[in-house]
DNA sequence: GCCAACGTTGGC
DNA sequence: GCCAACGTTGGC
């Protein structure tokens, strides 16, 4: 069992928007990242928790619980040329970008990032470091555990 | 809109 | 395989 913390943009996906999408479970699609990927692919299982984070929008911050339901399987947006996701170099025979449903759990109230910051047990959190671009990224159980009580 | 930080690309 | 240039991310 390991935990993660998931980047959405809620203009495009928001925990809401997953939450009235059907048994609540979305594909995660548009990841464009090797370690991203790489991620899901090696070291993500189904059941494994995650923290729904909102990102590059007015309030960002962990939003929701979630959870991993499904294996890595190949994001279909990459052979979609009017996806804003197309990947021309992508073949079908060999795909590059791999994805995997999460179902939302619940809504949280917004933990905004200098929530985060001020908690000591956080400090540490990949989220957190300076420059960190990754939309996928592994969350401790330290971590999720901290995370869990300011939610209580 | 700014800009720091980072990943990717492509010429050599 | 180096590395400069470029594009993207994402908080502010």
């Amino acid at each position: 069992m390991q935990y993660w913390l998931m980047k959405s943009e809620p203009d495009e996906v928001s925990i809401d928007d997953a939450l009235a999408a059907p048994a609540s479970t979305v594909a995660w699609t548009g990841v464009r990242n090797y370690q991203a990927r790489n991620f899901m692919r090696d070291r993500m299982k189904v059941g494994d928790g995650v923290l729904f984070y909102h990102s590059s929008c007015a309030e960002p911050g962990i939003a929701g619980i979630a959870e991993v339901v499904s294996g890595a399987y190949p994001d279909p947006t990459q052979f979609d040329p009017a996806s804003p996701y197309y990947d021309p170099k992508a073949k079908q025979e060999e795909p590059r970008w791999l994805l995997v449903d999460v179902r939302a759990m619940r809504k949280t109230r917004l933990l905004k990032i200098a929530e985060l910051r001020a908690h000591p047990a956080l400090s540490d959190m990949v989220i957190l470091r300076k420059g960190n671009r990754l939309s996928i990224t592994p969350v401790t159980q330290g971590e999720w555990d901290a995370v869990r009580e300011l939610l209580a």
